[in-house]
RNA sequence: CGGGCCGUCGUAUACCGGUAGUACGCCUGUUUUGGGUACAGGUAGACUGGGUUCGAUUCCCAGCGGCCCGACCA
């Protein structure tokens, strides 16, 4: 894409009213822009993140068999008075239409999600059923904040997992979290599976996945040498004793954002929508119920507050709105070499605007763009390659780029 | 929801109970051309509604909006 096209233009200035490096560099940058306070337009650069984030989930989930759907997020009262999620659920977001009845706005789907699986389960034949989708969610939040990290509007994947019994549940468990494990490696991020409640409805204990980073707002506790990891909320234990998982490491407290979840809601959704299936006996039963959620926007927040430096953002290439980015300096002519890019089918942003090269490079850098390629007569016919998080470029022939950026 | 701070050109800021200034942006021209080039001219602003006052952007009240801390957060 040329840049001189881009209805967006770069902020000199930090906003004033924004406190997390995320917001700062993606509202500077022209990623997004703040509607109000949890609700952001996703602009041109930042919806190409967002939908390359998605993407990855999207291909993890239907590589463990999740099947994608899209359900309606306004929602019928009745089916959250069946669960009573009317009711207890306070971050729900009701709304009255004119004529006086009343919606909610879906904030997960358990009461959409299971009264549909209904009409198509009805043996043990047709278990284990996954199915996903990736869509707004909405929540009542009391205090929206943090950038992109906690809105009262936000992009997540959610999928529920239908299971015969409790043994096949806890086997699909251990394969989805290995798919998140997959998402999150995909992403450059290293997340920790961690113990927390499993909040209103169900007792057990659910598994969050955390990215540490000090702009997120749980505390965890780990233990540096094997894999257990706690939400404080939850946890008996205190920082700085042993581990009595492994009995080898001590655990260590930091500050970290959820990413995602898991929970195991056992048969709660089932026997509230009366949704059975005939086992093998030929007996009704309620099949065991999960759900997993990723925030693809908090993501691509968390990725932001990981990956960046004094100059602006560092994308990882997985996400990067485009691989690379043609500067084109004053008296030079990028046009052959953005159109040999598009050849080779390598996404680039080509800076031909009739600005300074001061001013390229330096928005170059806010931007973040994983290879930056510079067009000079300074160059004659060669052109120089430089990765984002390098210092010092290659001089090549432009024949040879796509060959060293791929 | 409790507490605190704050609303001034597009952005970031300054001053002031009496003509609202600066930087960036934007427009015109010249200049410059490898790290936000320089100069000249121009453009553009007091959240809304009440009150106090001769006079309010400034003080007071309310509303709306924002940020921070806390609580909350399937």
């Amino acid at each position: 894409m040329r840049q001189s096209q881009l209805f967006t233009k770069v902020e000199r200035t930090a906003p004033k009213d924004e406190a997390t490096v995320n917001a700062q560099l993606l509202v500077r940058a022209g990623f997004v822009s703040k509607l109000m306070a949890g609700a952001y337009t996703y602009l041109p650069l930042g919806l190409r993140v967002l939908r390359k984030i998605e993407n990855i989930v999207r291909e993890e989930m239907d590589a463990v068999g999740g099947q994608e759907i899209l359900m309606p997020m306004l929602h019928p009262k009745a089916n959250w008075t069946t669960t009573g999620g009317w009711e207890n659920v306070d971050v729900l977001f009701k709304l009255k239409s004119r004529t006086e009845k009343e919606y909610a706005l879906g904030q997960s789907e358990e009461e959409v999600v299971t009264p549909l699986i209904g009409k198509y389960i009805s043996t043990y034949r047709d278990l284990p059923k996954a199915v996903y989708q990736i869509n707004w969610k909405f929540r009542d939040e009391l205090r929206a904040k943090s950038g992109l990290l906690r809105g009262i509007e936000f992009l997540m994947k959610d999928m529920y997992s239908f299971h015969e019994d409790q043994a096949d549940f806890d086997r699909f468990y251990g394969v989805m979290k290995q798919a998140y494990f997959r998402v999150y490696e995909r992403l450059g991020l290293v997340a920790k599976a961690t113990e927390a409640s499993g909040g209103a409805f169900t007792k057990k204990i659910s598994y969050e996945f955390m990215v540490l980073t000090d702009a997120g707002e749980d505390d965890i506790l780990y233990c540096d040498a094997c894999e257990f990891c706690v939400n404080v909320e939850i946890a008996k234990e205190k920082e700085g004793e042993a581990c009595t998982r492994c009995g080898k490491g001590r655990l260590a407290k930091a500050r970290a954002s959820e990413v995602g979840n898991v929970f195991d809601l056992g048969k709660k959704f089932a026997e509230d929508f009366e949704l059975t299936f005939t086992n093998a006996k030929g007996e009704r039963q309620h099949p065991v119920m999960g759900c997993y959620g990723i925030g693809i926007s908090r993501l691509m927040g968390v990725i932001v507050e990981k990956f960046n430096d004094p100059a602006g953002i560092v994308w990882p290439e997985s996400v990067a709105p485009f691989r690379a980015h043609l500067l084109e300096l004053a008296g030079a002519d990028g046009s052959k070499v953005y159109e040999h890019l598009q050849r080779e089918k390598i996404e680039v942003l080509y800076d031909d605007r009739d600005v300074s090269a001061g001013q390229k490079f330096a928005e170059a850098d806010l931007l973040g763009i994983p290879w930056r390629i510079v067009v000079s007569p300074k160059l004659e016919d060669r052109v120089e390659v430089k990765r984002r998080t390098e210092k010092e470029p290659k001089i090549v022939d432009p024949q040879d780029i796509h060959g060293i950026i791929r």
